[in-house]
DNA sequence: CATGAATGAGGTTTCATTCAT
DNA sequence: TATGAATGAAACCTCATTCAT
């Protein structure tokens, strides 16, 4: 298919007047505008720059392609969910399983909704630019933190093994990614979520079960 | 964003001769596999016509425009998974819950996997197109049937309620959505195929639990 | 510096139909006189495209880039150069030696003068494409050229060295090119046909003299 | 075609202080480097800054604009090389033919090389910048000196006419171009001096023959 | 004086679509 | 019907130049 490389998307340079900086982010936030509201095909270098209210030779001063900047926003998104797993499933440990499964899955849940509009925005793109390599990377961040939090917990013999919580990452990712497209009110998103939590309970309940 | 209209993605003609059939089934074709090794955005009507080995003007005489290429892709696919889970749904009636989700998991699983290649290759472009309105179309589909299978349940007293089927729904999608994504061998299919078996039953189950 | 390669500049597709061929023809004079007429700098290929009397898009049907355009003009030119002068050495064999070089220099001259504005216009682009690569290609052929000829030559014991012979190559094209730039009138030329000839003639005397 | 007026090219302003020599000179080879390595196209203000290590604003503070900057070093070079001949020609006076035009023309390769770097840059932009212009200025006052040094040449009754000269300073400027576009080794420029000095003797001592 | 962020006109190239043959 | 040459709007991106700091 496409890319492979991820150094071609790197941001171009790094500002180092303040007012640099300013341009930087309304760039950046300027790209979600527009991918939500134009949608990913309809998502130009000029239209990008014109809602940033900056000219498009100022985009590209910062920017080296088209590319890198959808790839800057998922970099940074992914960036911020990987942290947020990563410090609730340390701040879980030591607990019941069924406890630290929902903190986990609400913790996600409550990151991805923070900027939904990213997500979703995100969605439209993630395979023209280097989606599948970052998912990876932030899948395999987030398959340590779970590992490391269920060896923790309290009322288990053995954590379940790496296919349940791959399995468990893709139904939380997958399950999110389809309720997000729906785009849902904030009442339907905490339905969800309980949803999900005990899709998630259950299912790791299950999976430990048949191992232990 | 755009869409939200579907008739414009018609198909112009349908083929009354057989030459006509053919060269319709390679152009479909054609689409999924420059789909597949060129990228979405590299998806132009001329390599589309130079790989199903026709010109560009056959092309436009039985699609309107490049959409409705895609678009009648998309349409074929999720007619094929509809009616199979409906004839999977009737067929798994008056059983217990957990062979039921097992046979209704199965088919979907083995039904997506059967052309992943089309669902891997419709992931890229669903949004630009009618996507999340043909989603919604075929997952009422879904809802209804899994329904009314699930009221022939012989194990239990009710029926999940419409939010624990939309979530199984959407977990099913979307997990299948991240592995495909994934390209995994078919053996890594037939073990994850297992997973989600399980994951579905044991949230169903609890699901069921809860209502009741 | 640049390129290295030539292939990049080969022509994109030959033209079945017969109005193909006219639009090839009207692209490559269009993109000479835009070279004379604005300058190697202000050529643009819309530009080209005006002048030709055709659109950008067919001009890229035929030409993969802009280089090219110029590539393949450049190729033309010296192939006509190369073959004018194989043929003229081969004319004049079994010839005394300055009668011989007074042919092959006007006839060097001559060909140069039929189409001088493409020389002119080359002469300010050659750096920018595959000029010194093709250059050198065109020096080799002349060389040989030369000096199968030189070798029939009755007046001489043995022909001037490889050096001897390299030098009056460049210096006929060098001096050619010099008095191109001038844009001389005809007579100018003329004038300096002559003069050229008696170079030539008087440093191959020369050269052979010191040799034999 | 473009130019005509050389006065736009002008340097904006002469440095008074030692620090803005610096500058100036650093930015002036830059160019040249830049030129050299990265070709004519690719010659950016912004990147003979950088080269330069000084900021584009820099730069547009000694010279209005990116013309001006292939002006000076041309304008610079050319005044060198035509110093060079008017003393080398004052210098050969009252000598044979011979002699005088090995003196002439061993000075003008030596001075060639001395910076053959800055001459192969300039060859690339000389059309795009005052070229032609400055080439026909240095022509005269290569014509006049050499004109002035040849009536004083101790064994010919006349010195050659103007045409001839012309024609000698066309073949030398012409010949060292094609050479040193060849990138050739110190070697080789040494076995190539001795050669244009043969081909300036004999065709020198043929034009005179003729004429007296 | 020096800096480098910002500008935007303008260049190159692509590609969906049409239509004469 | 099939072909493929032609179209041209529109996208991406560069770079000479200016000017606030």
């Amino acid at each position: 298919m496409t890319t492979g490389t991820l150094t071609v998307f790197e941001p171009r340079k790094t500002p180092v007047q303040a007012r640099a900086a300013v341009t930087v982010d309304a760039i950046s936030e300027a790209t979600i505008q527009v991918l939500l509201s134009h949608g990913a095909d309809r998502l130009t270098t000029t239209r990008v720059a014109d809602r940033a209210g900056v000219s498009v030779g100022t985009l590209y001063q910062y920017y080296p392609n088209k590319q890198s900047l959808l790839f800057a926003i998922m970099e940074d998104h992914f960036e911020k969910v990987a942290a947020a797993m990563e410090a609730a499933c340390e701040q879980a440990c030591h607990n019941p399983l069924s406890e630290m499964i929902q903190h986990v899955v609400e913790v996600f849940v409550d990151t991805k909704m923070e900027r939904s509009d990213i997500s979703v925005a995100l969605y439209q793109v993630a395979a023209e630019i280097g989606g599948p390599a970052l998912v990876k990377k932030l899948a395999r961040r987030m398959q340590k933190a779970l590992e490391a939090m269920l060896r923790t917990a309290v009322d288990i013999k053995s954590p379940p093994d790496e296919l349940a919580i791959d399995t468990m990452i893709a139904a939380m990712s997958g399950t999110m990614r389809s309720l997000l497209e729906r785009r849902p009110s904030p009442a339907a998103v905490r339905k969800q979520r309980e949803q999900l939590v005990l899709l998630c309970q259950s299912y790791m309940a299950a999976a430990t079960a048949r191992v232990s």
